[in-house]
DNA sequence: TAGATTGTTAATCGATTAACAATC
DNA sequence: TAGATTGTTAATCGATTAACAATC
């Protein structure tokens, strides 16, 4: 979860958010763009975006802006995902099941190709394109097909006792969506989405 | 989306991971606690945490430390979820499901009290207490019941859309999970979900 | 050329941390 | 009392913004 070497953790957080608004504007037949229209679109100031991607190369040319496609194909490079990653879920409930069914991985670089759980009555169930598997097998099957990444999807309770099955068998970044705060050694990246804290920030400032 | 007095958004931010933290160490009953321990567990240097705490008084004894359930409620109080708020999902599909039967929401503050899909097969459907309404009758049942708050859950497409509706119809915090940035008055505040943009991050430090 | 926009530097702003007096 | 921990101040650190030369 560390980032020794030159780049702030927050500038790499905000790729994907560019990422995205380029990947939009293709859609919409934007050929061209600048560090102005897309601030404008996501908030941010183009003195940001500009010094964001200058720790990364020169993308852009003075007068013109940037050539949307060439930007988003060098942000994908740098966040490497301009490859398929392949991810488990473990846990399929009705959370699981629904990142299971998620169409939107594919496009932006990611693919569930395994999902497990305890309980026998879901084994063996198919949840889009994955048979359930038994979480007994989740080892070797991570070993076996290289996986690097997993959503946990599991109740608070069990979420700590998975994460480090998954950490020992290889995985080295975790979306958490257990409301807890997992303990994680330096080299393990972790995400967490809890819909109730991102409620709670708001309800702070309602009147 | 703005806070114009006082207190940084990203203290207010860090408020529901302490009161998660304060939760989780009630239930696994400890009485006391203090800026170092909680630091600790939730990785944040204990001068933080004792500093994000100032903003708002004093809840702690010099020499001792904070009593848990005196330090929860005084947060709950200060985030506004010492009460319930009733929300709304649009969009019954996979995550709107799952979102509608989440059993998580009610002891933190909040319950789902009507989900709205535009597909005339979903309407009239169950989704755990509730039965999926037309989206024709969003704004009036907004209006009637004083939502203030809605999840969504519909397609990129239909996103920007439907938040406008919310908003006219007095819905002022949106928690978004399709993945576009809205564009919304400044009056309204938006979190942003999307499990594709946190993988997004985690990648550039695989190797 | 005139207008626009980049990449970068320097200045500003804000957040985090270290340190410590107060005090339980 | 001795030990511990708070709340707060001042120092440090880092991120954002403003401004502009370079140049398309």
């Amino acid at each position: 979860m560390a980032s020794p070497p030159g780049i702030p953790d927050i500038v790499i957080g905000r790729l994907p958010i560019y990422l995205r608004a380029l990947t939009q504007m293709l859609q919409q037949g934007h050929t061209i763009t600048s560090s102005h229209e897309l601030g404008q679109r996501l908030g941010i100031s183009s003195a940001q975006i500009r010094k964001d991607l200058s720790h990364f190369g020169e993308f852009g040319k003075q007068g013109t802006g940037y050539q949307v496609d060439h930007l988003l194909n060098q942000l994908k490079g740098i966040l490497q995902v301009d490859r398929e990653w392949p991810m488990v879920v473990v846990g399929a409930g009705d959370l699981g099941r629904a990142l299971a069914h998620y169409r939107g991985f594919v496009a932006r670089g990611f693919r569930v190709v395994g999902v497990f759980d305890t309980d026998p009555a879901k084994v063996g169930t198919v949840q889009g394109e994955n048979t359930v598997r038994d979480i007994d097998g989740l080892e070797d099957f991570i070993r076996q097909n290289g996986v690097r990444i997993a959503m946990l999807a599991v109740p608070a309770e069990a979420a700590q006792a998975v994460a480090d099955r998954l950490i020992v068998a290889g995985v080295r970044a975790i979306l958490n969506y257990a409301p807890i705060t997992l303990a994680t050694p330096a080299n393990v990246h972790v995400q967490y989405i809890d819909p109730v804290m991102h409620l709670q920030r708001m309800t702070y400032y309602l009147d």
